[in-house]
DNA sequence: TATCCTACAGTTGTATGCATGGAGACGTCA
DNA sequence: TGACGTCTCCATGCATACAACTGTAGGATA
């Protein structure tokens, strides 16, 4: 976590100040002060308010009133309500995609990736980094099939969070055996909700896109109920308030 | 549109650039300058650049790659689509209430809400400044309603967007003939989303809050099949591109 | 004792000058 | 004629000094 060798010194705040939050490093609550980070960060009050704002815009921080920045509070029903708002904005996209008719090279495109997927489930051990990466991109596509640039741009941003995003909580399963059975699941969801789709069942693919969602609100509950704290086996949550 | 008098030169800036945006003045596509709009507003570059910077943050600017902004352009489907975004938001609202249950309190500030509405289609010449401030209230309850934070943000995110505002429309209604038919349907409907939650009905209440945005979608379809121009006879639209 | 007033300290708001870096114009070379 | 390279200009990035504001603590007064 040194000196990071991004373009610009407002770049380079940026990311370090969201990766401080988002590790819990600055809890929610917590208000911000220019001087005080640009002391800390070795550069002037300019690039900190533009990381800042930028943070603001990715809904990280809130404005304070009266001018400062105050860490976002994110509670545990601020996860699972995030996640069940993905659900229902690609549940949107697959039912516009479905009533709009998907693009044949976006759906050519979906069928090879859901079969890398199935590539990946022949080898013994999982390749975690790479599913996440197509599981990503089915996402993506997914939402570029509504053929509606709102939805799209609204999407990214909720995904933006790094608990909301698809393939959240991958990297912190703690039980190997049931994460087989889990992603095996949401495959054939995959195949369900592009098939509804093939098939112009709009509302048949908004509940299967919806239903989909609901796997990474398990996954929540799931690693939230054990008896270790949250920090230690999933990374995602660190953020959460105490 | 002389000099407003508000705290900060940031804020006049705010809501000059916003105000330009909206009316059409600055169309899509448009980049924005730092040392032209200063000269312009008579201020200095820094104020511009926190104007700007939440400009952004509103979505009504794209951040170009390399720096500098850029007016988002809204084309006919970007507005459709927005206010189909905004019924599924509601709806989603609607159906959490349901769920969850609506806290007693709003119930009975909705339903105060709902006699305020009937009150004023008695007159003859309905109030249109007071029917446009019930009806947003009305929404607003319906999204906190949801006990959810994260939903009430989202919905307030989109309803910012003049064009996406459940009052969008209302003050530029040329026939006055529909406009009273067109606000007792609503008021039919915003009864029945209420019932729907009070029963605990949430498909339902999904359903009906997603039906009842597609009005203004209708107004908005609509008003573009008049020959006038757009800009004319309905001010939230002159932010459309050509 | 409660309230108001004042003064101060700390924080953000603003202006400005200089640094940096990218895009386009122009020219040269193959 | 086309492509490549360089040079210049202009917009943004950044630092810094100063201004304005806000909240608070302390004291004075009723």
């Amino acid at each position: 976590m040194a000196a990071e060798r991004s373009s610009t010194h407002a770049h380079r705040a940026l990311i370090t100040l969201r990766q401080r939050i988002l590790n819990g490093e600055l809890p929610g609550g917590t208000r911000l002060y220019e001087v005080a980070l640009a002391e800390a960060l070795g550069i002037s009050r300019t690039p900190v308010r533009a990381a800042l704002s930028r943070l603001a815009e990715e809904a990280l921080l809130d404005r304070n009133a009266g001018g400062g920045f105050i860490v976002r509070s994110f509670a545990v029903a601020d996860v699972v309500d995030t996640i069940e708002l993905r659900g229902v904005l690609e549940g949107t996209a697959a039912r516009l995609a479905a009533e709009r008719g998907a693009p044949p090279e976006l759906l050519a495109e979906t069928g090879a990736i859901l079969r890398g997927i199935d590539t990946l489930f022949q080898i013994e051990t999982i390749d975690m980094e790479g599913y996440s990466h197509l599981n990503s991109r089915f996402h993506d596509l997914l939402a570029r099939m509504s053929q509606s640039e709102v939805l799209i741009r609204e999407i990214a941003r909720i995904i933006a969070l790094p608990f909301a995003s698809p393939s959240a909580f991958l990297d912190d399963q703690s039980r190997q055996t049931d994460l087989v059975k889990t992603l095996a699941a949401a495959q054939d969801q995959h195949r369900a909700v592009i098939e509804a789709i093939t098939h112009r069942e709009g509302s048949r693919a908004e509940s299967l896109a919806r239903e989909h969602a609901r796997a990474a609100r398990r996954n929540v509950e799931f690693l939230l109920s054990r008896e270790a704290t949250p920090k230690d086996g999933a990374p995602s949550l660190a953020i959460l308030s105490a």
